[in-house]
DNA sequence: CATGAATGAGACTTCATTCAT
DNA sequence: CATGAATGAAGTCTCATTCAT
């Protein structure tokens, strides 16, 4: 709204954050250009540079406020007072809810972030670990206080990882069906997740060990 | 003074794809360059032109050989005649084997085609249809073939989506433990698609719909 | 937090070349940044363009400031009612003891003033010139003194380039050793300018015509 | 003369250095610019980077072809058979005739080498060193052979750094003075070297010990 | 008097791509 | 068939310098 305002340091970094972005989720990091971050902000290069440093700097301020803003929005529904269950289900509520609204964001959170390497990666990768360890700990507290056999972290942790990964997957898919809300997404997953294929698809639960599956006819393919 | 014979051109063909895999997979597609490209397959630049086009088009080439290995690898394991669910064993099974065996490709395939933009991405969604399709089927044709109530193609899509996701994931937690089996990882993740979190945890089987969770407090973030 | 008294201009001034002084001797002339300086000065960029004008300008009055001193300091030991001799011991005396107390004034004035280009090269010309004049000065007081021949000034600025290129000379050499005082340095050119290499060596003077020498066989250069 | 011919690689670097010797002579290594040097060079930009490396790397190579000629053009004209001092009158005379055939190459070797910093300073100090040991060689064999009293060479160098400092600052003067030839000007200095000013003013030699001349009063100057 | 905010211009560098041999 | 030579276009980043408060 407001063109050749002087405005504080503080704001402007927001409006170049913004700008960003958007930009990074528009061609993602390579093709994105500063030039075009700074026009969409509003400002000339050299401020962009003055006030965050580098590209790489930049990305990762990006990524440092919108991972925030991910995690706030996550964190801000769940309850340890709560059962296990209704944790997840609102978690993957604020979680879906967040990708519909922040599309942007998410979109440089996961598709961006992947593929990067130095020390962008280094920032992806931690991020993601947050968000990991915050999940395991969910389950590990869940097992704890049903009095089962506890299931130790590193267990949890792949169960974790499979769960994020199915929910990640999803955001992709329900970019082809408008129709379809937070509310709706979440409970296919928790179908998924509480239930499990078996019991979705109508057979018996999984038994660990079926008979002769453990070295299926190899495939041939032509190099390594 | 090693290696220079004349090769027919399907093999330079494959020498380039060789190469291009291993740099793409190591750089990402914007940092990788067609003069290491070149250097690598042990030709010159004109030549990788001539034989394959441009540099998109020589991602893309990469994206479908390697693509038609993943799927045949997949392929070879299914058998229609078996249950689903050593299908899905099987399947699982094969893919973490090729993650194992082709980590280059698999990086290309995974990590390096997201967030591209333009035609290449094109090319990429429309591989990950070809798999999520086959998917689609082989569940379709489980419930039909166990006499359940029918779930038509557009609602298994999600679930088939969210398995496959699971699975991706899987493959970077992978990464950091060497000590892992495509066996061990493919128990791992069929427990949790077949007996669901709830039986992990041992918890009731969910719902579908859990009193009050339907509008948890909305989360304030600054901006869209 | 420390020092925001409000100084006169003339002070404030002298802070800056102090400054600028320590960043031109530091980075040379083109990669000092006036950030840098202005920092160091402790005041903002543009006071330092309020009261200095430009970057050339600032540099220029660095050299003024700093030249001025430096002759004044061999001024100051100058009688001309000393022998030349004695005078000159106490000029290079004088000399050696200035660079070895204001190294970065020196530093300034000889290294960086060097390979500039345009306004700047023009001043460094001048105050060249201008102790070049008083050096051919007392040589040329100091020959009609004695009553000899008289060299016109014509002749002894050549002598006095060289005198001042040999001192210069040893300025770096002094860097690598730190137990050289000025009066030894001083010592040690008094010999070779009033003895000669000559007289150092043993041999006979130099009888300014040496059978044969006159075309040395030139060198093949490849080309100009 | 000729225009967009196809150079094999060697010959185009040897019109690169040509180019960039002109430019770097002419504005000194920071202004210089690669446009301007690639422009002069008849080529684009990228050639230069291609083959040279970077603008660093560009001066650091036209730093070793000039000194390489600089100090083929002086050694030679020496000759361990002769005396000394015909030695050092035919070094000279080679000096000012190589500063005379190739102004820019001097002007590079002995202007805008000073000044620089980082791995360009070490080139340049490094080329320097070959020089002096070069001189100081060359008296120490002096010294022996002439039976005198052994000088070690480390008091033999600061006279070797004085000499050159000394013909170095000529081929400033001799800028402004169009008739010198090489002939004269070493003729001049070889005076001064000879006999020292003392024998050119007329005056005795230099005692190395006058009286009274130990500690000239001191110059107030403001700060350190 | 003093400064935080802002920028036009230009530097170095890289890369996908093509021509001429 | 094959390649060394060559470049247009674009990218990141820096700096001296000036407004507006």
């Amino acid at each position: 709204m407001s063109e050749k305002k002087r405005l504080p340091r503080p704001e402007r970094e927001q409006q170049m954050l913004d700008a960003a972005i958007v930009i990074f989720s528009r061609w993602g990091y390579h093709k994105a250009s500063m030039d075009e971050i700074a026009e969409r902000a509003g400002i000339s290069k050299p401020m962009l540079y003055l006030y965050l440093g580098s590209k790489a700097d930049l990305f990762r301020a990006c990524m440092r406020r919108e991972s925030s803003r991910f995690v706030a929005a996550i964190a801000a529904v769940l309850d340890p007072a709560l059962p296990v269950e209704e944790q997840v289900y609102r978690g993957l509520h604020a979680f879906f809810t967040f990708v519909a609204d922040y599309r942007d964001a998410w979109n440089v959170l996961h598709r961006q972030a992947r593929g990067q390497s130095g020390p962008v990666a280094d920032e992806v990768a931690a991020i993601r670990e947050t968000v990991l360890d915050e999940i395991v700990e969910l389950l590990h507290g869940a097992v704890r206080a049903q009095g089962l056999p506890p299931l130790d972290r590193a267990e949890l942790r792949p169960l974790a990882t499979a769960l994020v990964g199915s929910a990640e997957s999803l955001t992709e898919w329900i970019l082809d069906h408008p129709d379809e809300t937070p509310e709706k997404t979440t409970r296919r997953l928790m179908g998924l997740l509480w239930n499990g294929l078996g019991a979705t698809l109508g057979g018996p639960g999984w038994t660990r060990d079926p008979a002769g599956v453990a070295s299926p006819t190899p495939v041939p393919v032509s190099r390594a």
